[in-house]
DNA sequence: CGTGTGACGCGAG
DNA sequence: CCTCGCGCCACAC
């Protein structure tokens, strides 16, 4: 299973765990936000092999396409998002509407 | 060390 | 709407 940069993981976790409940992030934006902007590929793979513990499911790519590798298939990651009140049209969700920005943290 | 792959992003056609 | 290519990275082989 791939390994990844550990100070960039713990971020990333940490990152995603604050994301409030009903609220997304993307890949990419996540990957910016911990310093490393064309790393959005390392997300996935923390995702996939990193903390199991960790809400995933309000982490969805850039168009609001849900995850393809997620556990059970895109249709549980809707699943998972619709029971937060995230509405999830077309296999997507309203990208605009429900990315979350960190207003601020103290790292 | 070259090549392929991946829960990505974006531009070009 | 679609595919294709390139970008970065880490990892498996």
């Amino acid at each position: 299973m791939p390994r990844v940069d550990k100070n960039f993981k713990t971020e990333v976790l940490e990152l995603v765990l604050r994301i409030p409940r009903g609220r997304v992030m993307t890949y990419g934006q996540i990957a910016a936000l911990c310093g490393a902007a064309w790393a959005a590929w390392e997300v996935g793979q923390i995702a996939h092999y990193g903390d199991p513990t960790i809400p995933w499911q309000r982490v969805v790519n850039k168009k609001g396409d849900l995850a393809k590798g997620y556990p059970g298939g895109a249709s549980a990651h809707q699943h998972e998002l619709e029971q937060e009140g995230i509405e999830v049209i077309n296999n997507k969700v309203d990208i605009e509407r429900l990315l979350w920005f960190p207003a601020k943290k103290n790292h």
